[in-house]
DNA sequence: GCAAAAATAGACTTTTTAGTCTATTTTTGC
DNA sequence: GCAAAAATAGACTAAAAAGTCTATTTTTGC
């Protein structure tokens, strides 16, 4: 069992998850972190050195988190063609999502493009490791004859991540989730074509 | 001719412009701004209230000239098809963006969503009218006999705008631009699949 | 060339946010 | 039940950022 110590800090990780999500790094003060998490100023401190250590442990918590979600979304389905579309699902209400802000890899990607390198580096290898993730899953579906060999794996992974990616922020600005049924039903649709 | 007092203002928010889209609202200071523009404090205040007032303008600046951009180039285009291939291509170039950081309306997006109504509105209403345009263009198409009646063109907008936005993203995080090539050819592929 | 307008330098105040410290209370786990 | 560990309240300092002000210089446009 963990400490007490241990269970505090990771709630204060858990509590401040969503609103680094919602507002960024920058946007996100260590006030609102005291009175979401209604711990004393003496005990955040006490779990972490500053605030640049507990943004970057809040991030890593994001980012894994979310990508631990896709894992156990895709583990779920057995074929290739079911491990895709469960993925896509993992989209399809923009206005709700797992953690609440929208996909935090992508919101750290757009927050730390140009502010922060060990961020941005992080993410970026949440990217890579999710589109080899991907190409891995579609590979398989063609060797196993799930899908044509026309199909271009590279190619339509990286396409896939980023409609579903680029949706979901304009569903969140536009306030409305429907765009995004259509969108998953057509890079559904997309893949069926190479259905064998 | 514009007066002294306007240009300087305008230079302020030029040049503050790409700071905004690179580190967003909470991420600039006026510090920065008088740094980037060399001009004294004083000046600065002289003509903006104060930092929310200048966010405003700079969002409003960035929003208007990469709509501009967009129009203009579409508007060199004659047909449905070629409008549509240079929308596509003025996102071929995701490290070296038309301004510096990315696309502004996409970032804005991203920031603004839990934290700044007003910004929300905008962005929105700037994804809402580039919608109506880019679905126009594609009934057009359909209505000139350039497109089959089988194209969607809301479903192919929105899909088109979220991809190019997404790819641009991605892209920028693992620092490179090559995806987003095969991202366009493919988003190009798609329409032809529908031209007559 | 001159008066008005604009910009400067930079010291200063204010506000906000981050971070420290201490004495006290609460909780934990043996 | 008790000693150690953890958390509290909140006053305090430190630092960063925003914003004000003034006396002076520069620029503009007639």
């Amino acid at each position: 069992m963990l400490t007490k110590a241990e269970r505090t800090k990771q709630f204060i990780l858990e509590t401040a998850a969503p609103l680094f999500n919602e507002r960024g790094v920058a946007g996100v003060h260590i006030d609102d972190v005291l009175a979401a998490t209604k711990v004393a100023k003496g005990c955040l401190y006490g779990h972490f050195e500053n605030k640049e250590d507990l943004s970057v442990q809040v991030i890593d918590l994001l980012l894994s988190k979310m990508t631990e979600k896709i894992l156990a979304t895709i583990g779920q389905a057995d074929t290739a063609k079911a491990k895709i579309f469960a993925f896509l699902d993992l989209y399809s209400d923009p206005l709700n999502t797992y953690i609440r802000g929208g996909c935090p890899i992508f919101n750290m990607a757009v927050e730390s493009d140009d502010t922060h390198p060990i961020i941005k580096k992080k993410v970026a290898a949440v990217f890579g490791r999710g589109q080899e993730l991907a190409v891995a899953i579609l590979r398989q579906g063609i060797e196993n004859g799930e899908f044509s060999t026309k199909l271009d794996p590279v190619g339509y992974a990286f396409h896939m991540v980023a409609a579903v990616e680029g949706g979901v922020v304009m569903c969140r600005a536009m306030n409305t989730a429907q765009p995004m049924i259509g969108l998953i039903k057509r890079l559904k649709a997309e893949l069926e074509r190479y259905a064998s």
